[in-house]
RNA sequence: GGCCAGGUAGCUCAGUUGGUAUGAGCGACCGCCUGAAAAGCGGUAGGUCGGCGGUUCGAUCCCGCCCCUGGCCA
Protein backbone atom coordinates (compact mmCIF):
# COMPACT_ATOMS: atom_id res chain seq x y z
CA UNK A 1 0.00 0.00 0.00
CA UNK A 2 1.59 3.46 -1.08
CA UNK A 3 0.23 6.78 -0.52
CA UNK A 4 -1.46 8.43 -3.61
CA UNK A 5 -0.52 12.57 -4.30
CA UNK A 6 -2.57 14.33 -6.31
CA UNK A 7 -1.21 17.37 -7.45
CA UNK A 8 -1.46 20.23 -9.80
CA UNK A 9 -3.18 23.98 -10.60
CA UNK A 10 -6.21 25.06 -9.17
CA UNK A 11 -9.80 24.50 -10.01
CA UNK A 12 -8.57 21.21 -12.03
CA UNK A 13 -10.80 18.84 -10.06
CA UNK A 14 -8.48 17.55 -7.73
CA UNK A 15 -10.62 17.80 -4.66
CA UNK A 16 -13.44 15.61 -6.69
CA UNK A 17 -11.06 13.28 -7.79
CA UNK A 18 -9.46 13.05 -4.44
CA UNK A 19 -12.43 11.95 -2.85
CA UNK A 20 -13.44 9.80 -5.58
CA UNK A 21 -9.99 7.93 -5.61
CA UNK A 22 -10.56 7.47 -1.36
CA UNK A 23 -13.58 5.69 -2.01
CA UNK A 24 -12.18 3.50 -4.26
CA UNK A 25 -9.32 2.28 -2.32
CA UNK A 26 -10.18 2.57 1.11
CA UNK A 27 -8.21 6.26 1.87
CA UNK A 28 -8.72 9.12 3.74
CA UNK A 29 -7.77 12.12 2.00
CA UNK A 30 -4.73 14.91 4.19
CA UNK A 31 -5.30 18.40 2.51
CA UNK A 32 -1.89 19.89 0.80
CA UNK A 33 -3.10 23.34 0.28
CA UNK A 34 -2.01 26.27 2.43
CA UNK A 35 -4.72 28.42 2.37
CA UNK A 36 -7.15 25.53 3.10
CA UNK A 37 -5.60 25.09 6.51
CA UNK A 38 -7.31 27.65 7.95
CA UNK A 39 -11.06 27.77 9.70
CA UNK A 40 -13.37 30.42 8.39
CA UNK A 41 -11.73 30.44 4.83
CA UNK A 42 -14.37 28.35 2.73
CA UNK A 43 -15.62 30.31 -0.38
CA UNK A 44 -12.67 31.43 -1.60
CA UNK A 45 -11.00 28.82 -0.92
CA UNK A 46 -13.23 26.38 -2.41
CA UNK A 47 -12.94 24.01 0.24
CA UNK A 48 -14.36 20.55 -0.37
CA UNK A 49 -17.93 21.01 1.50
CA UNK A 50 -18.84 18.16 3.93
CA UNK A 51 -21.55 17.06 1.67
CA UNK A 52 -19.20 16.74 -1.05
CA UNK A 53 -16.61 14.81 0.80
CA UNK A 54 -19.16 11.85 0.80
CA UNK A 55 -18.19 10.63 3.84
CA UNK A 56 -14.52 10.35 3.61
CA UNK A 57 -12.26 11.93 6.27
CA UNK A 58 -10.35 14.81 5.52
CA UNK A 59 -7.66 16.08 7.39
CA UNK A 60 -5.30 19.20 7.98
CA UNK A 61 -8.34 21.18 7.13
CA UNK A 62 -9.29 24.10 9.36
CA UNK A 63 -6.26 23.67 11.51
CA UNK A 64 -5.27 27.22 11.79
CA UNK A 65 -7.13 30.63 12.74
CA UNK A 66 -6.47 33.27 10.09
CA UNK A 67 -4.27 35.40 12.55
CA UNK A 68 -1.63 31.88 12.39
CA UNK A 69 1.33 32.31 10.20
CA UNK A 70 1.83 29.01 8.13
CA UNK A 71 4.71 27.03 8.58
CA UNK A 72 5.63 24.65 6.27
CA UNK A 73 7.84 22.72 8.91
CA UNK A 74 4.67 22.66 11.02
CA UNK A 75 2.50 21.47 8.05
CA UNK A 76 5.59 18.40 7.46
CA UNK A 77 5.37 17.21 10.55
CA UNK A 78 1.45 17.20 11.09
CA UNK A 79 1.74 15.51 7.44
CA UNK A 80 4.03 13.01 8.16
CA UNK A 81 2.08 12.25 11.13
CA UNK A 82 -1.13 11.44 9.55
CA UNK A 83 0.58 9.34 6.75
CA UNK A 84 2.10 6.94 8.88
CA UNK A 85 -0.75 6.85 11.10
CA UNK A 86 -2.85 5.98 8.42
CA UNK A 87 -0.33 3.44 6.08
CA UNK A 88 -0.38 1.97 9.96
CA UNK A 89 -3.90 1.60 9.81
CA UNK A 90 -4.57 0.10 6.47
CA UNK A 91 -5.87 3.24 5.33
CA UNK A 92 -4.68 4.70 1.58
CA UNK A 93 -3.56 8.75 2.26
CA UNK A 94 -4.20 10.95 -0.87
CA UNK A 95 -2.47 14.08 -0.63
CA UNK A 96 -4.63 16.62 -2.37
CA UNK A 97 -3.56 19.84 -2.80
CA UNK A 98 -1.77 22.33 -5.12
CA UNK A 99 0.98 24.08 -2.44
CA UNK A 100 4.03 22.87 -4.14
CA UNK A 101 6.29 23.34 -1.27
CA UNK A 102 3.70 21.50 0.93
CA UNK A 103 3.24 18.38 -1.19
CA UNK A 104 7.50 18.56 -1.32
CA UNK A 105 8.24 19.20 1.85
CA UNK A 106 6.01 15.89 2.98
CA UNK A 107 7.59 13.65 0.16
CA UNK A 108 11.24 14.74 -0.51
CA UNK A 109 13.88 14.77 2.38
CA UNK A 110 13.72 18.13 2.88
CA UNK A 111 15.19 19.66 6.58
CA UNK A 112 13.37 22.89 7.69
CA UNK A 113 16.16 24.69 9.90
CA UNK A 114 14.34 26.39 12.11
CA UNK A 115 13.84 29.71 12.61
CA UNK A 116 14.11 32.64 15.34
CA UNK A 117 12.18 35.09 15.83
CA UNK A 118 15.05 37.61 17.04
CA UNK A 119 17.04 37.52 14.22
CA UNK A 120 14.40 37.00 12.21
CA UNK A 121 13.27 40.48 13.02
CA UNK A 122 16.74 42.24 13.20
CA UNK A 123 16.93 40.78 9.10
CA UNK A 124 14.06 42.18 8.59
CA UNK A 125 14.65 45.65 9.58
CA UNK A 126 18.33 45.45 8.12
CA UNK A 127 16.18 44.79 4.76
CA UNK A 128 13.90 47.85 5.00
CA UNK A 129 16.52 50.05 5.69
CA UNK A 130 19.18 48.73 3.84
CA UNK A 131 17.76 47.40 1.21
CA UNK A 132 17.76 43.97 -0.20
CA UNK A 133 20.86 43.98 -2.61
CA UNK A 134 22.79 44.97 0.86
CA UNK A 135 21.82 42.05 2.54
CA UNK A 136 22.41 39.84 -0.66
CA UNK A 137 26.08 41.04 -0.84
CA UNK A 138 26.47 39.85 2.55
CA UNK A 139 25.62 37.10 1.45
CA UNK A 140 27.42 36.33 -0.86
CA UNK A 141 30.20 36.84 1.10
CA UNK A 142 29.26 33.48 3.80
CA UNK A 143 27.44 31.53 1.32
CA UNK A 144 28.40 32.15 -2.54
CA UNK A 145 26.43 29.33 -3.76
CA UNK A 146 23.14 30.35 -2.00
CA UNK A 147 23.55 33.72 -2.65
CA UNK A 148 23.99 32.90 -6.54
CA UNK A 149 20.44 30.49 -6.11
CA UNK A 150 18.87 33.99 -4.88
CA UNK A 151 18.16 36.91 -7.02
CA UNK A 152 19.47 39.99 -5.46
CA UNK A 153 15.96 41.50 -5.34
CA UNK A 154 14.31 38.98 -3.48
CA UNK A 155 14.41 40.56 -0.13
CA UNK A 156 12.27 37.28 1.76
CA UNK A 157 14.78 35.02 0.49
CA UNK A 158 17.87 36.43 1.16
CA UNK A 159 16.41 37.09 4.87
CA UNK A 160 15.86 34.01 5.26
CA UNK A 161 19.30 32.19 3.90
CA UNK A 162 21.10 34.54 6.25
CA UNK A 163 18.78 33.56 9.20
CA UNK A 164 19.81 29.82 8.43
CA UNK A 165 23.69 30.91 8.30
CA UNK A 166 23.21 32.51 11.65
CA UNK A 167 20.99 29.64 13.14
CA UNK A 168 23.11 26.81 11.96
CA UNK A 169 26.69 27.68 11.12
CA UNK A 170 26.45 26.40 8.40
CA UNK A 171 25.61 27.91 4.59
CA UNK A 172 22.17 27.96 3.56
CA UNK A 173 23.31 26.07 0.52
CA UNK A 174 24.19 22.64 2.50
CA UNK A 175 20.28 22.06 3.25
CA UNK A 176 19.42 22.01 -0.05
CA UNK A 177 17.02 18.86 -1.15
CA UNK A 178 18.65 15.98 -2.30
CA UNK A 179 16.76 14.42 -5.53
CA UNK A 180 15.01 10.75 -4.81
CA UNK A 181 12.36 8.80 -5.04
CA UNK A 182 9.52 10.02 -3.11
CA UNK A 183 8.78 9.13 0.52
CA UNK A 184 6.46 6.18 1.07
CA UNK A 185 6.92 5.23 -2.24
CA UNK A 186 4.53 7.83 -3.26
CA UNK A 187 2.83 7.89 -6.28
CA UNK A 188 2.25 11.66 -7.98
CA UNK A 189 -0.80 11.73 -10.23
CA UNK A 190 -0.62 15.28 -11.73
CA UNK A 191 -4.23 16.79 -12.99
CA UNK A 192 -4.56 19.51 -15.10
CA UNK A 193 -6.68 20.89 -18.06
CA UNK A 194 -6.21 22.79 -21.41
CA UNK A 195 -5.16 26.27 -20.76
CA UNK A 196 -8.32 27.94 -22.28
CA UNK A 197 -10.21 25.21 -20.41
CA UNK A 198 -9.04 25.91 -16.60
CA UNK A 199 -9.26 29.68 -17.40
CA UNK A 200 -12.95 29.41 -18.01
CA UNK A 201 -13.08 27.15 -15.60
CA UNK A 202 -11.27 29.87 -12.82
CA UNK A 203 -13.43 33.12 -14.17
CA UNK A 204 -16.90 31.20 -13.44
CA UNK A 205 -15.21 29.77 -10.22
CA UNK A 206 -14.76 33.21 -9.15
CA UNK A 207 -18.00 34.42 -10.23
CA UNK A 208 -19.92 32.01 -7.97
CA UNK A 209 -17.24 32.44 -5.21
CA UNK A 210 -18.61 36.20 -5.11
CA UNK A 211 -22.21 35.28 -5.53
CA UNK A 212 -21.90 33.06 -3.02
CA UNK A 213 -20.86 35.31 -0.44
CA UNK A 214 -17.11 35.47 -0.31
CA UNK A 215 -17.26 39.73 0.39
CA UNK A 216 -19.14 38.52 3.71
CA UNK A 217 -16.84 35.47 4.21
CA UNK A 218 -13.86 37.90 4.48
CA UNK A 219 -16.00 40.39 6.27
CA UNK A 220 -16.36 38.03 9.13
CA UNK A 221 -12.70 36.82 9.07
CA UNK A 222 -12.09 40.60 9.49
CA UNK A 223 -13.59 40.99 12.65
CA UNK A 224 -12.11 37.72 13.70
CA UNK A 225 -8.48 39.40 12.91
CA UNK A 226 -7.92 38.51 9.49
CA UNK A 227 -5.93 41.44 8.01
CA UNK A 228 -3.12 40.48 10.80
CA UNK A 229 -2.73 37.18 9.43
CA UNK A 230 0.55 37.54 7.54
CA UNK A 231 -0.23 34.51 5.49
CA UNK A 232 -4.35 33.90 5.16
CA UNK A 233 -4.66 37.92 4.26
CA UNK A 234 -2.55 37.05 0.85
CA UNK A 235 -5.05 34.60 0.24
CA UNK A 236 -6.43 35.18 -3.61
CA UNK A 237 -9.71 36.63 -3.28
CA UNK A 238 -9.38 37.53 0.17
CA UNK A 239 -6.76 40.11 -0.59
CA UNK A 240 -8.64 41.71 -3.15
CA UNK A 241 -11.92 41.56 -1.33
CA UNK A 242 -9.86 43.40 1.48
CA UNK A 243 -8.52 45.90 -0.67
CA UNK A 244 -11.60 46.80 -2.31
CA UNK A 245 -13.04 47.09 1.40
CA UNK A 246 -10.11 50.35 1.53
CA UNK A 247 -10.52 51.81 -2.07
CA UNK A 248 -14.01 52.10 -2.78
CA UNK A 249 -15.93 48.58 -2.40
CA UNK A 250 -16.24 47.36 -6.29
CA UNK A 251 -16.60 44.37 -5.64
CA UNK A 252 -16.88 43.61 -9.56
CA UNK A 253 -13.30 44.65 -9.69
CA UNK A 254 -12.32 42.69 -6.72
CA UNK A 255 -13.58 39.70 -8.61
CA UNK A 256 -12.15 40.49 -12.17
CA UNK A 257 -8.85 41.01 -10.40
CA UNK A 258 -9.18 37.68 -8.58
CA UNK A 259 -9.80 35.94 -11.66
CA UNK A 260 -6.54 37.70 -13.22
CA UNK A 261 -4.26 36.76 -10.20
CA UNK A 262 -5.77 33.50 -10.30
CA UNK A 263 -4.93 32.55 -13.69
CA UNK A 264 -1.17 33.58 -12.84
CA UNK A 265 -0.96 31.08 -10.17
CA UNK A 266 -2.41 28.54 -11.81
CA UNK A 267 1.09 29.29 -14.75
CA UNK A 268 2.95 29.48 -11.19
CA UNK A 269 1.81 26.73 -9.92
CA UNK A 270 2.43 24.79 -13.36
CA UNK A 271 5.52 25.51 -13.43
CA UNK A 272 6.41 24.28 -9.78
CA UNK A 273 4.92 20.89 -10.80
CA UNK A 274 6.10 20.35 -14.41
CA UNK A 275 9.60 19.87 -13.63
CA UNK A 276 8.90 16.90 -11.33
CA UNK A 277 9.78 14.01 -13.46
CA UNK A 278 7.95 11.48 -11.06
CA UNK A 279 4.40 13.41 -12.15
CA UNK A 280 2.64 11.29 -13.84
CA UNK A 281 0.07 13.95 -15.47
CA UNK A 282 -3.73 13.35 -16.66
CA UNK A 283 -6.08 15.09 -18.56
CA UNK A 284 -8.85 16.39 -16.11
CA UNK A 285 -11.13 16.32 -18.75
CA UNK A 286 -11.04 12.45 -19.76
CA UNK A 287 -13.94 10.31 -19.39
CA UNK A 288 -12.13 7.53 -17.93
CA UNK A 289 -10.22 9.76 -15.18
CA UNK A 290 -10.90 7.56 -12.19
CA UNK A 291 -9.95 4.37 -13.85
CA UNK A 292 -6.55 6.61 -14.84
CA UNK A 293 -5.98 7.63 -11.42
CA UNK A 294 -7.07 4.13 -10.02
CA UNK A 295 -4.47 2.30 -12.31
CA UNK A 296 -1.61 4.61 -11.49
CA UNK A 297 -2.26 3.89 -7.73
C1' G B 1 -22.81 70.04 -40.45
C1' G B 2 -19.31 73.32 -37.16
C1' C B 3 -15.77 73.63 -33.04
C1' C B 4 -12.51 71.22 -29.53
C1' A B 5 -9.71 67.01 -27.68
C1' G B 6 -7.57 62.55 -28.99
C1' G B 7 -5.74 58.25 -32.30
C1' U B 8 1.97 55.51 -29.88
C1' A B 9 2.83 47.64 -27.47
C1' G B 10 -3.00 43.19 -26.52
C1' C B 11 -5.12 47.34 -22.74
C1' U B 12 -4.46 52.34 -20.18
C1' C B 13 -1.16 55.95 -21.26
C1' A B 14 3.95 58.63 -21.14
C1' G B 15 7.41 60.66 -24.66
C1' U B 16 10.06 62.53 -28.81
C1' U B 17 11.45 71.39 -28.96
C1' G B 18 12.41 66.85 -36.66
C1' G B 19 17.94 62.69 -36.05
C1' U B 20 17.34 54.42 -35.54
C1' A B 21 10.97 54.75 -29.52
C1' U B 22 16.82 53.01 -23.14
C1' G B 23 9.07 53.89 -23.14
C1' A B 24 5.95 52.75 -18.23
C1' G B 25 2.18 50.03 -15.72
C1' C B 26 -1.08 46.10 -16.49
C1' G B 27 -1.78 41.74 -19.64
C1' A B 28 0.73 37.57 -22.44
C1' C B 29 4.59 33.91 -22.64
C1' C B 30 8.73 31.56 -19.94
C1' G B 31 11.29 30.57 -15.50
C1' C B 32 13.15 30.51 -10.21
C1' C B 33 11.64 28.80 -5.44
C1' U B 34 13.45 25.27 1.86
C1' G B 35 9.92 27.39 8.68
C1' A B 36 4.89 33.58 4.79
C1' A B 37 4.47 29.39 -0.92
C1' A B 38 -2.87 31.27 -3.17
C1' A B 39 3.38 34.18 -0.76
C1' G B 40 7.98 36.06 -2.82
C1' C B 41 11.33 37.06 -7.11
C1' G B 42 12.88 37.43 -12.14
C1' G B 43 13.44 36.96 -17.75
C1' U B 44 11.43 37.47 -22.79
C1' A B 45 8.35 38.90 -26.75
C1' G B 46 5.09 42.70 -28.58
C1' G B 47 4.92 49.10 -32.01
C1' U B 48 5.34 50.60 -40.60
C1' C B 49 3.87 56.14 -33.30
C1' G B 50 -4.51 56.02 -37.50
C1' G B 51 -4.15 56.31 -43.43
C1' C B 52 -2.43 58.86 -47.84
C1' G B 53 0.25 62.78 -49.77
C1' G B 54 3.59 67.17 -48.98
C1' U B 55 7.87 69.98 -46.83
C1' U B 56 12.85 68.22 -45.37
C1' C B 57 19.26 65.29 -46.12
C1' G B 58 15.87 62.99 -42.55
C1' A B 59 8.86 63.02 -40.28
C1' U B 60 5.78 59.45 -35.02
C1' C B 61 6.77 64.94 -34.34
C1' C B 62 5.68 70.35 -39.17
C1' C B 63 1.66 71.15 -43.33
C1' G B 64 -2.77 69.33 -46.20
C1' C B 65 -6.58 65.90 -47.02
C1' C B 66 -9.03 61.61 -45.29
C1' C B 67 -10.68 57.86 -41.64
C1' C B 68 -11.91 56.62 -36.51
C1' U B 69 -13.17 57.82 -31.16
C1' G B 70 -14.98 61.17 -27.29
C1' G B 71 -17.04 65.89 -25.90
C1' C B 72 -19.44 70.57 -26.93
C1' C B 73 -22.48 73.41 -30.36
C1' A B 74 -26.16 73.32 -34.25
Amino acid sequence: MRPVAIVGPTAAGKSGLGVALAETLGGEVINADAMQLYRGMDIGTAKITAGERRGVPHHLLDVLDVTETASVAAYQRDARTLVEKLLADGRVPILVGGSGLYVRAVLDELDFPGTDPDIRTRLEEELARAGAAALHARLAAQDPTAAAAILPSNGRRVVRALEVIELTGRPFSANMPKAGPARYGTVQVGLDLDTAVLDERVDTRVGRMFADGLVGEVRALERQGLRLGRTASRALGYQQVLDELDAGEDMARAAAETARATRRFVRRQRSWFRRDPRITWLDGSRADLLESARALA
